[in-house]
DNA sequence: GCATATTTGTCCGTATGTATA
DNA sequence: CTATACATACGGACAAATATG
């Protein structure tokens, strides 16, 4: 637990103090710089940020709100370990929201800004692949669905999708080997693309429901598989 | 702002204090003790709670997180006053997630703790519309679809739910009518579960989207209509 | 428009309780 | 079982922003 957070504080600046710090923490989470199971004590970040304790517990708590971390009473906050039953909720969450989301898309209701984020997050992806940047196409790959999800034009989706997959790049930190995950969901978001810019709501929606359901299916096998190894590691 | 907090006290015995004080703090908005657009101030709560501004703001921080309250840079924390725009998403995504929740219900599929916990919430409802208990009324309402959306069976979307209706709470304050809003509604959640008793899941689904959408059009009308009164008051 | 009082935002010191070596 | 380390919670302090006269 060496890490350097000091080329962080100059990120302080605006803002309430808590909140940048709980955007700090939130990004060393979700980049894997705290493993899940690790334990962030409160005197060694407080110090490394130069904030105070009362003001990094109230970052704590709102990432504890998130579900990033967790706080166990007297014995301090860690980063959640995701269990397997937290990933098959995750995907029924995922399928719920992001097939209704494209579920009523017809060639008439399709949006242009739409289609562009969408396409601009394939073109990540694309990057990232060029660059064997797994990290960086797990996160384009996902930047892609959050896209999908805001077709349902809520805020309070977005937010909920925000959420999941912040919890799902925790998962993917439990992982092994990240690139054979995220590679082969390339080709298949491409075909999503298609299908949404075609304005093809069904098939959107089977093809869809049949990425999430082998994605999860893929998820927990790997999650079962290397199970023993990180809960003995966070323990 | 004379309220009498004293009386929670009592309360505050297990758990971390932050969280309890939440817990308190939420009841009382929800309850609609205090107000949409009441400004909370730290140092009245705070002493009158018997717990330092510390403590008090963790909490307040968490309450914020969940959508109930709102913080103003060195202004404070205050009851959030929903916006029209806050009830259309409210619905969209009430519409988006229960109508999922029923529409793979089959006579096969249903479960018999579910259809009790429905049951329960309609007695309820019930008890409280023959005592005129017009608050207790739309809680119970709120319950019986909160059990809807479990039908799901995701923790996440639980959550979601819980978050959602607690929102639509502070909806319903800032109403001025409550009786005339709730009461034709118990008809037809009686409906609903009838037909969810009978496994018809396209059934229920069309008359949950109905339903779903004239509560949506009568608080739109009801929020558009009564709009000045409140906004002044808030200000 | 200005000066004052109030309130928030933040930090620090310290005491107490809990868990772990 | 004792001792140590740490989280929890409190109270006080100060600067900054806001509200009030």
């Amino acid at each position: 637990m060496n890490h350097d957070l000091e080329s962080d504080r100059a990120l302080l600046d605006r803002l309430s103090r808590a909140d940048q710090v709980a955007d700090i923490l939130r990004t060393r989470v979700l980049q894997g710089y705290f493993p899940p199971g690790e334990r962030l004590a409160e005197g060694a970040i407080g110090s490394a940020l130069g904030v105070s304790r009362n003001t990094l517990r109230e970052a704590f708590r709102l990432l504890t709100h998130e579900g990033l971390l967790v706080q166990e009473l007297n014995r301090g906050v860690f980063v959640r370990v995701p269990t397997v039953d937290d990933v098959v909720d995750i995907y029924r969450v995922r399928k719920l929201v992001e097939c209704q989301a494209v579920r009523g898309i017809t060639p008439e209701t399709v949006m242009l800004g739409a289609i562009e984020r969408l396409g601009a997050a394939l073109a990540r992806a694309d990057s990232a692949s060029a660059d064997e940047d797994w990290l960086g196409l797990g996160t384009a790959n996902i930047d892609f669905h959050a896209e999908i999800a805001a077709l349902a034009g809520s805020p309070r989706i977005d937010a909920l999708m925000q959420r999941l997959l912040a919890e799902l790049r925790l998962v993917f930190h439990v992982m092994a080997d990240p690139r054979r995950f995220h590679e082969p969901y390339l080709a298949r978001n491409r075909e999503l693309f298609e299908l949404i810019r075609a304005g093809d709501g069904p098939g959107t929606e089977r093809a869809l429901g049949a990425y999430l359901d082998d994605a999860e299916r893929q998820l927990v096998q790997a999650y079962t598989d290397g199970r023993r190894a990180w809960v003995v590691s966070a323990s």
